[in-house]
DNA sequence: TCTCAAACGATCTGAAAATC
DNA sequence: GATTTTCAGATCGTTTGAGA
C-alpha cells in the first residue's frame, strides 16, 4: 500500500530547491538565483508546483508525471508544460527514465525538445528513477533538458500573486456547511454575471453571516460584526485555490459541482461531504505535502527538543524548518511577527483536526514531546 | 479602490496548580 | 478534598501591507 512518503512531486521539488540552495551542489541551476523558493499553483493550466526566483523575479511551473504509465502520458506531460508558458516565465516537466514498456521516454523526450524549432523554447526535462527517488538517493533525479536562455517575452498570463502565497491550499474560518453554502449560491446564481461572486454570491451570504445563519465548525452561529470585505476575500481564497470555482467569474467548476452535488445528496454536516473535502484539501489543496513536511520536521527532533515543549515554539519551529528548505515564500517585508501565531501556519492544524486527519488526545492535537498525530490510516485511505 | 494574503489582537476552554 | 486561579492551547474576529 501507498504510504504518505510516496509524494514523488514533493520530494523532486525537494531535491531540486536543495541542489539549487546556498548548499546544493548547483547541478540544475542554469539561469537561476539560488533565492529561490516554493510559491503557490491555482487556476488553469495547473502546475504541479511552482517555484519563484526571487533574485530575477522568474517564476518556473512543473509538470510531475508518475511512473508506470504509458509512453502517451508522459508525451502529454510535454504539451501541458509548454501550455505553462502562458503563465510561468519557464516550465519544466519530470518523467521517469523508462515507460511502463521499457522505452527511453525520458531520452525520447529530450531528442523532441532539441529539434531545431523548439529548440529555444524554455522548458528544461527532469529524469528520475523511481526506486532510487523513494530511498532519498541525492542523485536519483538528474536534468537532461537545461534551460540556457533567458526568455524576452513577459508571460501573457504572468499573474501577481506568483510574488507570493504558499503552495498548499491557503485556509481560514470557512466551516463544512459554510462551504457547502458558498458552493451552493455559486451554483444558483450561475452565469449572471462576469463577477457572480462579487455581485450575488458574496452579498447573499454576508446577509445571513451579518443575520447569524450560517455556522461555525461547532455549528454555533457566526457572530460577523464589521470587516465584511475582508471576509469577502477569506471566503473566496479557499474556493478558487481548491479549483471549486473559477477566479474570475465565481462560476463553479466541474470539481464544485461535483463537491456541492455530495452535499446535496448526502446532506452537508454527513460524514461523506466532510471525507469529500478533505480527500479534495490533502491532494489538490496539496495539504498532504504539508503535513509530510510536518511529519519530517516533528521527527527530526528530539523529545526533549525545545520545539516540543509548546505548540507556540513547535509551530515556530515548524516553520523554520520550512523557511530552511525554501518552501515558504520569503516574508513580507516590514511586517512584525510578534502575534501569538508568529508563523504562516495558523488555522491549518484546526482544519485537519476538523477533518479528522489528527489523533487528538483530551481535545488537544498538539502532545508535549512528540507534535500532531496524524490519522495516517484515514490520510492514505482518502488519497486512495 | 479593490484584491489577495497575511499579521494582529482578543476571547474561550479546560486542565493543572494554587489556595482554602 | 473542594474551590478558585492561572495559563497554555485553540479559535477566530479585525486590521494591515503590497500591488494592480
Amino acid at each position: 500500500m501507498a504510504t504518505l512518503h510516496d509524494n514523488l512531486a514533493g520530494i523532486c521539488c525537494m531535491q531540486i530547491l536543495k541542489d539549487l540552495g546556498p548548499s546544493g551542489k548547483g547541478d540544475f541551476q542554469q539561469i537561476f538565483s539560488k533565492n529561490i523558493r516554493r510559491i503557490g499553483t491555482s487556476g488553469w493550466p495547473l502546475a504541479d508546483f511552482q517555484l519563484l526566483d526571487y533574485d530575477n523575479n522568474y517564476t518556473w511551473a512543473f509538470e510531475f508525471k508518475p511512473p508506470g504509465q504509458q509512453k502517451r502520458e508522459y508525451v502529454t506531460g510535454l504539451g501541458q508544460a509548454y501550455t505553462y508558458l502562458n503563465f510561468a516565465d519557464y516550465s519544466a516537466l519530470i518523467v521517469p527514465v523508462m515507460s511502463n514498456d521499457r522505452f527511453s521516454i525520458a531520452d525520447y523526450l529530450s531528442k523532441t525538445s532539441k529539434l531545431e524549432v523548439l529548440s529555444n523554447s524554455p522548458v528544461a526535462i527532469f529524469a528520475y528513477d523511481e526506486s532510487r527517488l523513494l530511498s532519498g538517493d541525492p542523485g536519483s533525479l538528474s536534468l537532461i533538458r537545461s534551460i540556457n536562455n533567458k526568455r524576452s517575452e513577459i508571460p501573457p498570463n504572468k499573474k501577481s500573486e506568483d510574488s507570493g502565497g504558499v503552495f498548499w491550499t491557503w485556509w481560514r474560518d470557512t466551516s463544512d456547511t459554510e462551504l457547502y453554502r458558498l458552493l451552493e449560491l455559486s451554483d444558483i446564481h450561475r452565469g449572471k454575471s462576469p463577477d457572480i461572486y462579487t455581485d450575488y454570491v458574496w452579498p447573499d451570504f454576508q446577509k445571513e453571516l451579518a443575520n447569524g445563519k450560517v455556522c461555525t465548525w461547532e455549528g454555533e452561529p457566526r457572530r460577523v460584526n464589521s470587516g465584511f470585505s475582508q471576509h469577502k476575500q477569506n471566503y473566496k481564497i479557499p474556493l478558487f485555490r481548491l479549483g471549486l470555482i473559477e477566479q474570475d467569474s465565481g462560476d463553479l467548476t466541474e470539481e464544485g459541482y461535483d463537491l456541492l452535488k455530495i452535499g446535496k445528496i448526502f446532506k452537508p454536516n454527513s460524514a461523506v461531504f466532510l471525507d469529500e473535502i478533505a480527500r479534495i484539501i490533502l491532494t489538490r489543496g496539496q495539504h498532504l505535502d504539508l503535513i509530510i513536511q510536518l511529519e519530517n520536521y516533528q521527527n527530526s527532533l528530539a523529545r526533549d527538543a525545545e520545539e516540543l515543549q509548546s505548540s507556540k515554539s513547535f509551530f515556530g519551529g515548524f516553520e523554520t524548518w520550512l523557511d530552511k528548505q525554501g518552501l515558504i515564500p520569503q516574508r513580507k517585508p516590514g511586517r512584525v511577527t510578534t502575534g501569538n501565531k508568529n508563523s504562516f501556519i495558523r488555522d491549518e492544524p484546526k482544519l485537519w483536526n476538523k477533518l479528522h486527519l489528527t489523533n487528538v488526545k483530551n481535545d488537544q492535537y498538539f502532545e508535549r514531546g512528540y507534535g500532531i498525530k496524524f490519522n495516517i490510516s484515514r490520510i492514505t485511505s482518502l488519497i486512495r
